[in-house]
RNA sequence: GGUCCCGUAGCUCAGUUGGAUAGAGCAACAGCCUUCUAAGCUGUGGGUCACACGUUCGAAUCGUGUCGGGAUCACCA
């Protein structure tokens, strides 16, 4: 059980056995001490005041005078300033801490909650390659699927790919038209982004047709609609419904070098899937729930035949749910996929990483689930993040200012590379070990950089200040494993009983301290969809060790028993930093 | 216009189930490598927590309003 439960538990005891009276953990509050008190852990006194109507220094003395008497291997002092009692836990209990879960490889992983979550994240279109705003959205979808990995849920990662459309057909017909043949092994161009070019050459193309027609005296409206670009992609989009079979073939072999093109650009940010959707297969889903949504009432259908959701009710619009075509809109698409989730994964949670500008789609989603009665529709989440933006404003395709995910990749390696080189600590490193950290390093640095910050922030990248690889960064953490494993190369820890009755540092102490907390700073990343938090306590831990290394010796340390706390407090930070990490996503090097 | 999100140091961000004198990093300046990796450590300067009012013993945190920035309100996806 963390400390801090157990601080409750044992001050609603002494408050039942002093006065009689139960509380609760809400009932009051429990806090780290600040750090220019004395103490560990501060009980707020304020809130028991009045129903115990009795005064702050007379509580404070009474209710730590019973806790030091009856927990005396958990507390070893107290005092009370202005209506706050500050608790100092005793040494032993921290050195408890260090023995009972260092040993343990589980020490970070909780039991099973007999839970399945699914996180869907990435999303991408196949008419374009990936780009920073992906990443963000990948690295987050990864890690909060770790992380409730790390919780006890079991989990399924997802992606559900916009592969067809009209946009699709855009980057075909230019290929048609323009590619004489070409391909991405023929012209050595990343898959992805080969087809990317084209979606790019369709717009070129397009624009100079409605140009033309304007010129022509045609108005611009008329002129978008009248290009004979758009209308034979209008009519593509009706072929690749019908099926036919040069349609469909091209649209194979294209959406196919895009998957290659994606594929190596997820293997290389180390992410992957369970289970692919395509919309291509899910478009279509959905009709029967609109049919039983009007058995149910829950839908009404217009005199044209389109069908629709009022949420007035609700603070929010009419929502269309079916075309008067009878075809599926995009919110239908969504319920239908819901439900197939459901049925194939009898999933309890579902999280969606989807940027913040569907907020709105994903509050009707859910709320058009529940009204319909769907079981997993409190399961729903939607994990949104804000836009990442430059320095410059928001990133913009059509001004070229979007930040190329594969570019922004070998630009990071490349400093990471540069600054490796300048240091020169690894010269005795083979090409391949090199490589493999300066890649370990240069994502490190991305992926701290974009989980550090709290997700449904909007966030301004700074090309410099990411690749920084100072201060609150992945590579300083990073360089905290390292330095540990490097005196851990020498000696490890072999006999903790010597140590246990040491009294410990200051900062020996605040490291167990916050190495205790970790288990605490999973949940809360867990519960609270929120990777940051993570990230945010790895730093102040590596920071926090840094300070200990600069003032003690673990290999000259005063005593022998000394020698062996602190080789186990090194090997317990490691073992925190590199699992914490790799709930980020992100791997830790031996040396560097 | 309706709804939602955001506004904290020059910059990028923590801190928000109400708690003590609001914290980091970057940038600037000054120190620390004959001892375990200086990608580090220590220190200095830097704040009307957008603004106003309210609730409270106590407000960056809660409420109302104002200002500023963003998103969204499609028979697009």
């Amino acid at each position: 059980m963390a400390i801090q439960q157990q601080i409750q538990h044992t001050v609603i005891q002494s408050l039942e056995q002093l006065y009689g009276k139960a509380f609760t953990a809400k009932d009051f509050q429990i806090n780290k001490t600040k750090p220019e008190f004395e103490g560990d852990y501060t009980i707020v006194l304020f809130s028991l005041l009045k129903p115990l109507s009795i005064s702050s220094d007379a509580l404070g003395n009474e209710l730590g005078n019973h806790l030091l008497s009856h927990h005396p291997s958990l507390f070893t002092a107290f005092n009370i300033i202005k209506g706050f009692l500050n608790l100092t836990v005793t040494d032993q209990y921290w050195i408890s801490v260090l023995s009972n879960q260092y040993n343990s490889d589980t020490f970070g992983q909780a039991q099973s909650k007999q839970k399945r979550v699914m996180v869907e994240y990435a999303s991408p279109n196949t008419n374009k390659p990936l780009h920073l705003g992906h990443l963000r959205n990948i690295f987050l979808g990864w890690s909060i699927a770790e992380i409730h990995k790390a919780s006890g849920y079991d989990t399924i990662k997802t992606c559900i790919v916009n592969d067809r459309g009209i946009h699709i057909c855009k980057s075909m017909i230019a290929w048609q038209r323009f590619g004489n043949g070409d391909t991405p092994a023929s012209t050595n161009t990343k898959g992805d982004h080969f087809v990317g070019d084209y979606y790019v050459k369709f717009n070129d193309a397009y624009k100079k047709e409605v140009d033309e027609l304007v010129a022509g005296g045609m108005k611009k409206e008329e002129a978008e609609k009248e290009a004979p670009i758009m209308k034979a992609t209008q009519q593509m989009l009706l072929d690749w419904e019908a099926g036919k079979p040069e349609v469909m073939q091209l649209w194979r072999e294209m959406n196919g070098w895009v998957y290659e093109g994606f594929d190596a650009t997820y293997k290389r940010i180390g992410s992957d899937f369970d289970k692919t959707y395509y919309e291509s297969n899910t478009y279509l889903l959905g009709k029967e729930t609109v049919q039983q949504g009007l058995e149910k009432n829950v839908f009404f259908k217009k005199e044209d035949g389109s069908v629709w959701i009022d949420l007035s009710a609700d603070g929010l619009d009419e929502k269309i749910v079916q075309r008067k075509d009878g075809t599926s809109v995009y919110i239908t698409q969504d319920i239908g996929l819901a439900q197939q989730k459901y049925d194939e994964y009898k999933i309890d949670l579902s999280i969606y990483v989807i940027g913040d500008e569907q907020n709105y789609h994903m509050k009707v989603l859910q709320l058009i689930c529940k009204k319909l009665g769907m079981p997993y529709a409190d399961g729903i989440y939607h994990l949104s993040y804000g836009m990442v933006e430059l320095p410059s404003g928001k990133m913009k395709s059509r001004e070229g200012t979007v930040v190329d995910a594969d570019d922004l990749l070998d630009e990071m390696e490349n400093v990471a590379r540069q600054k490796t080189e300048e240091l020169g600590k690894v010269k005795d490193f083979s090409p391949v070990e090199l490589e493999e950290l300066y890649r370990t390093l240069s994502l490190g640095a991305l992926k701290y950089y974009l989980l550090r910050v709290d997700p449904k922030k909007k966030m301004i990248f700074n090309p410099e200040e990411s690749i920084d690889f100072h201060g609150n960064t992945g590579p300083f953490i990073q360089y905290t494993h390292a330095r540990i494993k490097s005196i851990l190369r020498k000696e490890h820890g072999t006999d903790l009983t010597k140590a246990s009755n040491s009294s410990l540092l200051p900062l020996e102490k605040a490291l167990l301290i916050e190495l205790e907390n970790f288990t605490v700073v999973i949940e809360q990343a867990c519960t609270e969809h929120d990777p940051s938090h993570l990230a945010n306590y790895l730093y102040n831990l590596a920071k926090t060790y840094n300070s200990f290394y600069a003032e003690h010796s673990v290999m000259n340390a005063e005593t022998e028993e000394k020698k062996q706390l602190r080789l186990f407090i090194c090997e317990f930070t490691a073992h925190v930093i590199a699992k914490g990490m790799q709930l980020l996503g992100i791997r830790v090097p031996e040396r560097m």
